[in-house]
DNA sequence: ATCTTGATTCAACGGACGTTGAATATTTTT
DNA sequence: AAAAATATTCAACGTCCGTTGAATCAAGAT
């Protein structure tokens, strides 16, 4: 009955006035604060509550704006897609332009790939972080890995690794995608920034130096494929014997 | 009042004649469907009701036997850690010992560290299997990353670097340690085997190739830590432009 | 045979979950 | 200024959550 409308004229005011994060518009506060929440717990981690206390907004504005949490999970994930990946598609053909007629180094590939979204985690604010943070969570989860990743990263792959097979000439298609392959994985650990490098090389190295990853990435990958593209062809076995057999023992099978 | 009691009679009827899965003790059932649910959608995806009916057994029993649904998490990572690193600590060791006086190949060091998983996460059973698709969830995790894995894999890959540095005289620390981070990234997303290389290789590749991961990742990340150790030494800039500087451009800060 | 101990079942708890619909406020259009 | 469209608030819904305590069961020890 005579309950003061406490709520809604403090938060006017406050949005005004005194803090800055009311400034944008709820549904971009709500992503905002999914994307730092969705990175650190997961999607089951956090629920709806969390998102829209942490924005400051009200918990129906979730199924409002987006229709649904899973909705706003995949929103999030969309946003930076689409501003990260036309940047990197651009310089991947950058590179490839500057170096004809002949073909680009496999570091300067490489570098394309990973470039832009290095130096975003690094100095693009702590939006991109949690963004990077979040892709590396979605690439190695089973459940929203071949849905998400797929969607909206593979057309930009695709391109990547036929520029990296032009520059690998003679060499097996299968060679390039678990080259490739291998890449995302390193990339994206480097992203979830857990610290652990931090704790093993006490304090040598750390997670979010990622301009020491810009500068060994490359170079490291790049090293990688030609390894594995100046291997012999694909014969399966023979040969070689010193890397696959000295030391290696069978493993028993588990008991039935 | 009369209620009859089918469920108890009706479950030990199907545990001593009908089933196969009943014949293991409830705690090691709860570790079983646990491992493949948590692997599937994460810890907070789960919940201990999905964990009991699908081994079969009481709700109760988790916090029975375990204490609770966390620790029951910590116990179905800790239990196959505790198979496992022992064996590719010994088969480091004999690839070690097996190289005196001299020092091993960077491949065969490599493979001592992936081999045993990958061996197992091809043939060693459903369990180990969605084990190292959990492990490779945990490892990107900001949340257990620091945690599970630092607790139960640490020691192994210190003594794993170790050996490394050994291999490769004169190398910096630094190179070793961001070597061992690209490593690790390419091998558990390489576990996590959600699908992502078949859909882009047109099923040249598949996830669950593990054998075609054996044959590679050695070899590549043999060739990356060479590469990494062979670049001009601690000089953070300069020489090697080709690599860093060619194609590269500045990426504008966010709008404040 | 009785006692003891550990394992399992059952029912229930308070709380948090995602979502909804009606009511209100704000902005835009006419 | 009125009307329409959009945005936000509030309260509540049914459901599922992890955990607990008391009761029951199964064996082994005395």
């Amino acid at each position: 009955m005579t309950v003061v409308r406490r709520k809604t004229a403090g938060r006017k005011a406050a949005a005004s006035t005194a803090g800055r994060p009311a400034a944008k518009p709820a549904k971009e506060r709500i992503l905002d604060a999914g994307e730092q929440l969705f990175a650190r717990n997961g999607f089951y981690g956090v629920s709806v509550r969390d998102i829209t206390e942490a924005a400051g907004v009200d918990v129906a504005l979730v199924s409002y704006h987006f229709g649904g949490k899973r909705e706003l999970f995949a929103a999030v994930f969309r946003r930076r897609a689409e501003m990260l990946n036309p940047e990197r598609l651009a310089l991947l053909e950058e590179v490839r332009r500057s170096a004809l007629p002949g073909v680009p180094a496999l570091e300067d590939i490489v570098n394309a790939f990973t470039y832009p979204m290095l130096e975003r985690s690094a100095r693009g604010g702590a939006g991109w972080k949690s963004y990077f943070a979040l892709v590396a969570q979605v690439n190695n989860s089973p459940e929203w890995g071949p849905v998400l990743m797929t969607e909206h990263f593979d057309p930009l792959v695709e391109r990547f690794i036929a520029v990296l097979r032009e520059a690998l000439p003679g060499c097996d298609a299968r060679e390039v995608y678990w080259g490739y392959q291998f890449l995302t994985g390193a990339l994206t650990l480097t992203f979830a920034e857990t610290g652990r490098i931090d704790k093993l090389s006490g304090g040598l190295c750390r997670s979010s130096d990622l301009d020491s990853v810009h500068q060994r990435l490359a170079r490291y990958v790049a090293a990688g494929f030609r390894a594995l593209c100046t291997a012999a062809a694909p014969a399966p076995h023979g040969a070689r014997s010193k890397t696959r057999r000295s030391a290696l023992r069978k493993i028993p099978r588990r008991p039935p």
